[in-house]
DNA sequence: CTACTATTGCTATGCTATTATATTGATTCT
DNA sequence: AGAATCAATATAATAGCATAGCAATAGTAG
């Protein structure tokens, strides 16, 4: 595996990983790169045929054990309505979140309204049920796509 | 495919569709039956084996074609974090709808609160953002389970 | 009856994700 | 440094989810 391209980006989730005392090995800077410089979802098998430029020996474990690092990590998040994955906005931590995912140009905003994130929680806990884990996925049109 | 199972939620089922004049086949129904007494999610597949039992030609186009229908005609959910569908306890009309799925007994609760849908809506609205379609899923553990 | 449309049958294939096993590489301990 | 240990990666195979395309058939309308 050639280098990792430098960024901000990457050398904030350098330091991250360090405090954190994981090892952010070279596979998984590629995949974090790569990640980062795609706007918007991405599917595992697109991101698979971009990791192949930079290590042709490449196959399906190596780009979902890379994902699966970064999930943890909370340096993505994953679009269960697309089967796809995203940048965080918040690199590294944990937080509410929902998504507002354009039908027509592909973009995803990220959004971390406790408003929405509490609103759920509570009707949940009415019932006795304890959340772990919510997905909060909207699709629909874009302001900039609206006008065009 | 023999003759399908009486049931009242049937009996709405075929009322609705001549409401709506839709063609509620054999298949349909049987597919509409087979879901309807299944509590929870159930997969694609899951669903495409008890099918087979009455129709042994059955193939995974005829399950999503099925499935299709009953989504189109709102008798069922698709539960996109699960890759799964789920009897719609609303039978043929369109609604807010949270889920909030069990990990342990793989129980689905059904919520339809406007608080949660319109906070969401609200929230887009301010970003110019227009809703079609959400996704509303929580993952935890039910009241009876945790007191087990 | 004929023409039209919706539905079904069937084959193949594509996309998404994981299991299992072997191997390599990093870290720790003595 | 050498041995033991644990984390990460390579590789092949397969499981699981979903759709495309086309031919055949059944239901509906004129």
């Amino acid at each position: 595996m050639p280098p990792i391209k430098p960024s901000p980006l990457l050398a904030r989730a350098i330091d991250i990983c360090k405090a954190n005392n994981v090892r952010f090995t070279a596979v998984r800077q590629q995949v974090f790169t790569l990640m980062a410089e795609h706007k918007g979802a991405i599917t595992a098998y697109e991101l698979l045929e971009q990791l192949q430029a930079f290590d042709s020996k490449a196959k399906p474990p190596t780009i979902y054990r890379a994902l699966e690092f970064l999930l943890e990590n909370h340096f993505i998040h994953r679009i269960e309505s697309l089967n796809s994955y995203l940048m965080c906005c918040h690199l590294g931590c944990e937080h509410a979140m929902q998504l507002l995912i354009c039908n027509k140009c592909k973009k995803v905003i990220e959004l971390s309204d406790p408003v929405i994130d509490e609103a759920f929680s509570e009707k949940a806990s009415q019932f006795g049920f304890k959340i772990t884990n919510k997905v909060l996925e909207a699709h629909g049109i874009c302001e900039t796509c609206l006008y065009n």
